[in-house]
DNA sequence: AAATATATTTAGACTTATCTAAAACTAAAT
DNA sequence: ATTTAGTTTTAGATAAGTCTAAATATATTT
């Protein structure tokens, strides 16, 4: 079994690998788990005695095989919580990460699988993120972010890559929900700003905001 | 905030209290948290100087009010996440507990009366023990243990003195649930073994057994 | 190619929670 | 009232995880 602060370490890694094998250097980790640099040292030389990494000195880290599995359950466990949180107790997707971060954590061999069973197999979390399945297996949508659509151009909202509660906030307030078809009114060349519309209303909103809204066309 | 290990401890002195006033000694502290004197020791200092209990060296300790209600609240979570594990999870009840063990660390404001609510506000854990409200308000049943009756009387099966999954999983092999109507047929003076009759069958249960059966009258 | 800036690692310290072994205290027995 | 037994505390050590400050390596400029 692996400690509270291994299965971080490990589940931010693989969260900026994202997907591919690129290597990961000791800063942003610890930018990340909002930690200092030697602290990180100290860390993935452990994980690397385990086997959850390859590590060369000066060179940062990527995850093994051993290493993506671990990370993949407590993904699967956090996205678990997250919708039961919100579906069940009536939590709103933007109280629920922190309380899911402690969740993630709990051991038992049947508790998850228990869960899923319960909340009858989602398969995405509250802000539209996969859920791993016991194996391991995720589901993979292609989806680009709103700054690549142009004028006239529509789309789904499908999944955020900033899931922090102000920007759940945010987006509560300008009432854009995951699912809400997206249509691209015009985009300003000045600031990249751009002008949308859903079925319900329009609003602007600003380069930043847009990149961190995942499109599905 | 408190620290798991200073939850568990403070926890572990309330039940060993047992709602009364006794002042609790270190060896006996050790064995229910299964740690060492010395660690005891070490804990109840740290916890006296945080007013949680009161201590005299060589003395033992006590709660204060303060301890007393977070001991309750650590209870609180864990009766209501087992009740959640059983009635919704379809877990049986001798499972339960280790988990709760974990579950009952979560932390957050809203967490465990957003589960109360949707459990609908049970009053009993899925061992008969009583769950405090979020005041600390706990219900006490008046019972007695099974030894206490004589020949011919009948009462409730309540609750359980020791919820130990060893005993859990001997009244389900003998088909004894709480709520069960028990009525003592014989009792046999040699051993103090007691012959009892349910709805459904008869059996034949030793001392031991007997006196961790906690019955309504 | 050297100098400078940035990133990473090491060394040493701290905190929490634990342990063993020894010392100090209390309770029980003679 | 001593001795003995049992309990509790202290002293010192250890492990996990973190930190600061210093040392070292790598990357970027000049
Ligand atoms: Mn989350
Ligand atoms: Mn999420
Ligand atoms: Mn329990
Ligand atoms: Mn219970």
């Amino acid at each position: 079994m692996f400690s509270q602060a291994e299965e971080n370490y490990i589940k931010t890694i693989y969260t900026l690998q994202n997907g591919t094998k690129t290597v990961i250097n000791t800063n942003l980790i610890a930018y990340k788990i909002n930690t200092k640099a030697s602290s990180v040292t100290d860390m993935i030389k452990k994980l690397s005695v385990k086997e959850l990494l390859t590590y060369k000195k000066y060179q940062g880290v990527q995850l093994t095989e051993r290493g993506e599995k671990i990370a993949l359950k407590v993904i699967r466990k956090h996205r678990l919580w997250e919708y039961f949180l919100v579906k069940k107790l009536n939590y709103s997707w933007d109280e629920v990460h922190d309380i899911a971060e402690q969740l993630e954590h709990i051991k038992s061999d049947t508790l998850i699988d228990k869960l899923e069973s319960y909340l009858q197999f989602p398969k995405f979390d509250p802000h539209g993120d996969p859920i791993p399945d016991r194996d391991g297996k995720i589901i993979l949508t292609k989806t680009v972010n709103l700054l690549n659509l142009k004028v006239g151009q529509k789309g789904t909202l499908d999944s955020l890559k900033d899931s922090s509660d102000v920007f759940l906030k945010y987006l509560n307030k300008k009432q854009l929900a995951l699912r809400d078809r997206i249509k691209v009114i015009d985009i300003e060349p000045f600031d990249n700003s751009i002008h949308i519309e859903t079925k319900t209303h329009q609003l602007v909103i600003s380069k930043k905001v847009a990149e961190n809204l995942n499109i599905k066309i």
